[in-house]
This record gives structure tokens, sequence and C-alpha cells, in this order.
DNA sequence: ATTTTTAATATGTTTGAACATACTCAAAGC
DNA sequence: GCTTTGAGTATGTTCAAACATATTAAAAAT
């Protein structure tokens, strides 16, 4: 049951049907996946708008509480993941450690000519030839984040690698290249509408943005890596010590 | 000069009109703070509604790449800030080292009874009394980040203390306590509401949310803290190395 | 039994209009 | 010269209606 929207209250009609949604989406029922009452149906009952009642649903809808699709409904989005900021773990072995499945939405290996950014990292001419690996990952309820590395030419790296086992450990065996150290800079970003559609979320949606250089032994770049967690969904843990 | 939208076109037409603002708002007169067409402007030299346009705008308002003001006008929103997340250096130092002044926009320290999650990360009981230290902190532009502080009751602080010096180094001198290590959690959020207007952002927009217990020489936990900083006009920045 | 078609469903888009409100600036009053 | 008031400005809110569209499920056809 859902409360009334007071029409002399000050407060706008769209953030009191907001307000209420927020305290209707607690209820055991919508957190386990059932459908919000119908935009129609909550107009009626409060006797305001359709159109001010999405309004309100909008805003829970932009932070990623709520997801909708026409035909069908409205209902509560689903829950959240984390991983060590400073394990090199792999995801899916950390996944696994969780008693997740990954899922690869998308891997995808291919040469690209190295933009003005990359050729900034690797100290090289913009235009260079160099691998860039593409991967769309998550677990059976949806893709968590969007992975792009770019690989120092000197790697001599082709593409046609086994790009489906862990990372690292490929370019140790394979390559006989160390990653050493990783060099991180973490901030949020609002999605915008390619990255939206691809990790299914709402455009503008919090996004966890990471983006890192990785070092080899000898202290030379080898990776540049942009990674994009679905920001609600997903936090980093990490232990940093006073030095 | 504006293009037009194509109503014939597949695109929903609040599409076309934020794809055109993308393009509009990279113009330097936008960048430098000149205000965008009005609403009703854009709505007549395009031939849509002007609820339509506003739809359009939303979308990157939302995404903090545009601000509105009712009865002046809407322009780009401002820039970026970053810090290292793994220095221990004060907040106003870095800034400081970075040319910009910062501005307190709110400091309070008072006594509070610990919530369940608060309770929970001292190991005390809910409801056990013990300061808590709110400070709103940016530059002149405006506020960057909210930080909030609990202190574990043992440390004896009454909230008398001088909290505007670095806090660390008050502890230190003070109350004679060594931060050691810091256990953190990084994600990204969306603001709500009361969030939102402190920080002077919109609702829903893309917040980098820190939570961290820090503790002290003897591994005990001193402090509890979290900071929210405006998503986009925020970074971390650190290096991992690999064990 | 399977496939195709159709209807129902619920969200998505757009409109024009009227009114509300926060903000700015100029004019008037002290 | 300073303060108050009022008008203008541009965004904010709400509406009812009509139509569009992705999805689902049932009915019809094969």
């Amino acid at each position: 049951m859902i409360h009334e929207v007071d029409p002399n209250s000050k407060v706008p009609l769209h953030n009191q049907v907001e307000r209420l949604l927020r305290m209707l989406i607690r209820q055991p029922e919508y957190q386990k996946g059932a459908f919000l009452p119908k935009e129609v149906d909550l107009a009626n009952q409060l006797g305001i708008s359709r159109n001010t009642v999405r309004h309100g649903i909008s805003k829970l809808v932009n932070e990623g509480l709520l997801v909708r699709k026409k035909g069908v409904g409205t209902k509560v989005a689903s829950r959240k993941v984390s991983t060590r900021l400073d394990h090199w773990i792999s995801f899916s072995g950390e996944m696994k450690a969780k008693g997740m499945e990954v899922a690869n939405y998308e891997l995808k290996a291919q040469p690209v000519a190295a933009d003005e950014e990359v050729a900034g990292v690797f100290h090289i001419s913009p235009g260079t030839r160099l691998v860039k690996l593409s991967r769309l990952r998550g677990t059976q309820e949806g893709p968590i984040l969007l992975s792009l590395s770019w690989f120092h030419p000197r790697l001599g790296i082709t593409g046609e690698e086994d790009f489906s086992q862990p990372l690292y450990q490929m370019l140790e065996k394979e390559i006989g290249v160390y990653p050493t150290v990783s060099r991180e800079e973490i901030s949020a970003i609002a999605a915008e509408k390619g990255l939206a559609s691809r990790l299914e979320v709402r455009e503008g949606a919090p996004i966890l943005f990471r983006k890192r250089v990785v070092f080899d032994s000898d202290g030379k770049a080898m990776e540049f890596n942009k990674v994009y967690y679905q920001g609600e969904g997903f936090s980093y843990s990490i232990d940093i010590e006073r030095k």
C-alpha cells in the first residue's frame, strides 16, 4: 500500500513521489524482484498526472535504484560487487573466490592505431600499431565492468594470444614480461551513452573509473588499462600503511 | 549557431537535442562560462516543444556537464580536482601545493551517540557517546568534499580540540595517538538529496565515496571516516606495487 | 506440437499551455 | 549612499491527452 501526496505541500509533487518510492522499494517483495505498481495506477492512486509520477520514478532510475522496461514494468535494480584494489589476483579468480561465476560478455583483441592518449603513455608516435584488448565482464546477472587494455608494441603481442586465460599469467608465460607496478587513477564519472548500453546501466549512472599504467620489472610501461565499473554495484577496498 | 533536429528521424527528439548540446558546449565561449541559448529560444529554433528541449538538457545536467539556475540560465559546469589516495598529507596541504586555496564551508565537532554502523566498527555498544567531526571543504569555486569522522571514545576526544589544524597533526600532538594504517573502501554512488545540496551538485550526480577505518600503531581502530567527493570534479591517483 | 500472428500491456515520447519560483537588476524610497 | 520594492527573466512544475514502441502472452494457423 502506498501513501498519498500532499498537493498543498511546498514540496514538488515529483519529489513526494520520489520519497514514497524510496520507502516503497524497501519492502522485501520489491527487493526480491517484484514489479512496482504501474505508472498509470500510481497516478490514479495519488491523484496526479502520470508524467509527474514518471518524473519521480526517473530520479530513482537515474540513481540506478530502479530499472524500467517498456511493455514489462519497473523493478528494483540488482546488488553490489566489490574487489580488492591492491590485489593482483585476476578478476575472475576473485569472483570465483566469492562464489560468483564470471561471464565474458565480450572478449576482443585487435590491432589498432595508437591515439594521442595511448601514444603519450607509451612515448610512441600517434598512429603506431599495437594491440588493444577489450573485455566486457560480469556475472550471470549481467555485466559489471568494461576493461580496455593497450599493450606496448615492444612486447610483440600480436592479438592471436590466448586472452581467455588470466592476463598477467599469459604475459609472463608467453611474452616473458613481469608486471610489477601499477600506477592508478580512480574517479567517479557519469556513464555516457555507449558505455551505458554496454554495461546495461542508465545514461548518467555513476561509474567507478580506473585508469592505470602497468610497468614491468625494468620500470618500463607495458600496459595501459582503463576499467569502467558499474558504480552502484561495485566498490574497491584497500589497506594503506603510513610510511 | 545550432543545427536542426529531424522530426522524421527514428531517434527521439530529446536524444537529438542532447547530441546537439554535446556539440554546442564544446565551443570555447561556453567552456569559458557563457550562458547557453535559453530553453524557449532553442525550442522555437528547433521547432519542438520546450519540454522536449528540457528533457534533452536534463541528460547533460544529470551527467554534471551543465548546470541550470532558475531565473538565470544554463551553463557548462566547472572542472576537476585530484588527490593522492595513498598520501597522508592533509587535504589542505595538498591543495595548497597545487596552488588552490582551501575553504572550509563547514566545520563542526560534536558529541553524538554511536549508531549501529559506527558501533560495529569500534566494537562498542550502540548509543555510546563519542565525537563526530563534520567538514565540508573545497576551494573558492565551491565545495569539493564532505568528510565525516567518528573517533573511538578511548581517545578521550571532547569536541573542544582545535580541528582547524591538520587532523592527524592534532591527534599526534594533543591526543598522543599515531595513525598508522588506513583500511579503505572506495566506490561510486549517486548523490542523494541532502548530500547533493551540501556539495552543490545535482541529485543523482556521481560521487566518489571513500569509507575507511584508521588504525593506530597498536592496530586498534581509532577513526572511522566517510568522505564524499564530487564525482566529476575529483579523482584519486595511487601507485601499487606487486608483492 | 510448433510457428506465426495478434492483442494486450506498460513504459517511452511529445505537445502546448498555464502557472510557480528563484534570481537579477533597475527604480523608488529613505 | 543604502535599502526596499517591483518588474522582468529563465528555469521549474504540472497537466491531460495522444500517440509510439518494446515486450509478453494468448490465439490462430500450420
